[in-house]
DNA sequence: GTCTATATACAGATAGAC
DNA sequence: GTCTATCTGTATATAGAC
């Protein structure tokens, strides 16, 4: 398994201006589809600059998907959520994941590491440890804990994390990667994550 | 709109041995990755007799994708789980459902449309009517059933259907997407499949 | 470190013989 | 219709001046 490095070059320096240029290109269209000319223009810097930063196109790549992945880390909500009434963490959670899912960014994320995914399978990978492995393991944890304090009677906290998660996602995640609907309507989103939880709840209500 | 052509070549000729070609290098390679030599070679065909039956890669790749599209007509397996109890029939469109799901050649065509969506518009949108949109629309129709005849209570067809859709994809579908396991066991996919039913008829039932 | 200019390879598409 | 050989553009990567 290959470690990423992942640099942090200071702000505003060419490093950068190349790193934040290639994640724009390579988010929006692909690996395949941006030329390392591309990348230099957008950059404001020539293409010998670049290949002084970055060895090979390969490298730019990943050394671009690993920043991005870094930058996924953020505090968890998990704390706030516990402290709530079920439903109502549950839906503060689901909310959030729905969010992150569909923002623009996570969409973009999500296809260029589908379509590049043969290519580069340790990228998906790290893709996948720092953004939907992350949310699933804090989502288990809610519903472990929910389990524990007797709120809920839920046999398998990983499955019922499967599932909340996968009732969010649903159809509305499908039809935004394949680049059939534009951003999703709030009230759309909420009515979806409602509902969901409303199942959740019933479905594992102890008893 | 634009609508696609589905030429039927008869087996055997030089258009079908491109096309079956085309299929096999796109669906496995996606667009970008597969050049117009490596057809010719996988179809052992010289590349101007390519270029005598079809004018262009694009349109190579187009029709490939609608003749794919064409072949996932099927024949409806609803009128056979109506007749079941609610629980068994569900089973069976969700185990229909999660086999068509992540079969090696749907999973190849998911990838294949998230990766080019942005090139071929029209080509996500085809795959979509012609996949995920028809087994949507089939268990709305389920689901609707169910609740007109009494064995579930269920305001929203359309939304049932999408929540336990979403749960059978659950995170298995998105590992196969992005390349992190093999073909799923399957206890697995039918532990997903029992569950996601288990979960639908405590939380719609009646009262 | 950064640039301009260029080497090298390959892909999409075509010309012309059979 | 089918082939071999080739044209033409473009992409990755580098050489050499400043």
């Amino acid at each position: 398994m290959t470690t990423l490095t992942v640099p942090t070059p200071e702000a505003g320096s060419k490093p950068a201006q190349i790193l934040e240029a290639a994640g724009k290109l390579f988010l929006e269209n692909g690996y395949g589809a941006v030329s390392m000319d591309a990348v230099a223009k957008t950059a404001n810097v020539s293409k010998a600059t670049l290949y002084a930063h970055f060895g090979s196109k390969e490298e730019l790549f990943r050394t671009m998907v690993a920043c991005e992945c870094h930058s996924y880390a953020q505090a968890t909500i998990w704390e706030e959520a516990r402290r709530m009434e079920v439903a109502e963490g549950l839906r503060l959670l689901g909310r959030r994941f729905a969010a992150l899912l569909m923002s623009p960014k996570a969409l973009a994320g999500y296809r260029m590491v589908v379509g590049e995914a043969h290519r580069f399978p340790e990228l998906a990978r790290a893709f996948y440890e720092a953004g939907p492995a992350r949310s699933l393991a804090q989502m288990t944890d809610f519903m472990a804990d929910a389990d524990r304090r007797g709120q809920l009677s839920i046999p398998s906290p990983r499955l019922a994390a499967e599932q909340f998660m996968g009732m969010i996602k649903s159809h509305l995640h499908m039809r935004l990667l394949f680049g059939l609907d534009q951003s999703p309507e709030a009230e759309h989103v909420a009515y979806i994550v409602d509902n969901a939880v409303a199942l959740i709840v019933k479905g594992y209500a102890k008893g």
